[in-house]
DNA sequence: ACCTTATTCTATCGGAT
DNA sequence: ATCCGGTAGAATAAGGT
């Protein structure tokens, strides 16, 4: 909500020192019907309601892109088109300007028809290339706003975004959503640098259910290959750890009980969140913290019903294992 | 795409600390 | 009174056809 703010004040900032320097931008009579010029938020196109015309579309290389996340304002990252895109752009929505004014001689209804004829010709070029770049400065904003609640840092972001652009490269993107997309692709980074976080919990940041994140991550896995190992429950370990609030030694336990259980083989097909947040528990139980089964349940979202049939047996396992 | 199997979840209860 | 452990049935994930 904050963001949203933020990114349309500054969207207008930016509109507003634009009316002060190109003439053309300002306009708000349709040059050539006279019709009502109307500023299109989802598309960040200036539109006459009559005919259609589109007045400037340089507008959205000043869009979703600019926008600050460390809360300093000063820091504002610059991911999508390179500048010469954006200049041929605005070349492109100036010359339709200056040509439709020189067709005079003509009859109003066929100039209209020409006109149109051939903004159409115009809107396709600028829609395979211009609707591409808005998805991918779309996608790239999402990806920082939820890496940013995610605390995942810039190696991990920078992944994403690439594994997002080569989807796009790959047409895997038509129908499906973007948002589903982008979450599936911090998903995949966050996983192949090791620092996974759950499903769920991508869902709470994230504006789309669990579902389609889900199927659009299976989706990605498949057509990119990419080859992400199963996760290990010590990836999950830390993070659990601060999240319980449990001490150094209690999460040293913890990892050495995990140990154990790879080499007893007992982990195989469980779920690695669920694994880390038994061991966990029981590393708490040995060292004398107490934290109950009802709290993990509420910190890191992994059911009671699991912890009771996983620590046991990681329980027995670590204990076969520190004492043949 | 559908079906099968193993795992996890929700809800619930009795017993223990 | 709260925590633990077990159970049944629903939901979900992953693998195979």
């Amino acid at each position: 909500m904050t963001e949203m703010t933020i990114n349309t004040s500054d969207k207008q900032q930016t509109q507003e020192k634009n009316h002060e320097t190109v003439s053309t931008r300002q306009l708000s009579v349709c040059p050539e019907c006279s019709g009502r010029i109307r500023y299109d938020e989802e598309h960040g196109e200036r539109t006459c309601t009559d005919c259609g015309l589109v007045v400037n579309d340089a507008e959205i290389d000043y869009g979703p892109e600019w926008r600050s996340f460390d809360g300093e304002g000063n820091r504002q990252s610059r991911v999508g088109a390179p500048i010469t895109e954006r200049r041929h752009d605005k070349g492109l929505s100036t010359t339709i300007g200056w040509q439709n004014k020189d067709i005079h001689g003509n009859t109003v209804s066929v100039r209209k028809r020409k006109q149109l004829h051939r903004l159409r010709t115009w809107n396709e070029r600028f829609s395979s290339k211009d609707s591409q770049e808005r998805n991918l400065k779309q996608a790239f904003g999402e990806l920082e706003r939820m890496a940013s609640a995610l605390g995942l840092p810039d190696p991990c972001r920078e992944t994403a975004a690439v594994i997002y652009r080569r989807a796009v490269d790959e047409s895997l993107l038509p129908g499906r959503s973007i948002e589903a997309m982008t979450t599936a692709c911090l998903y995949a980074a966050a996983r192949k640098h090791g620092m996974p976080r759950m499903l769920t919990t991508f869902e709470a940041v994230s504006r789309v259910e669990k579902l389609p994140i889900q199927r659009a991550y299976r989706y990605l896995s498949s057509e990119l290959g990419l080859k992400i190992e199963p996760t290990d429950p010590i990836q999950y370990l830390h993070q659990f750890a601060s999240e319980l609030e449990v001490s150094d030694e209690a999460e040293h336990v913890a990892r050495d009980i995990l140990e154990a259980a790879k080499d007893e083989g007992i982990h195989i097909g469980k779920t690695p969140a669920g694994l880390a947040a038994s061991a966990l528990y029981a590393a708490a139980r040995l060292t004398n913290e107490h934290i109950t089964q009802k709290t993990v349940d509420e910190t890191v979202g992994v059911s009671e019903f699991t912890i009771r049939n996983r620590y046991q047996e990681l329980l027995d396992a670590y204990d076969m294992h520190s004492h043949p």
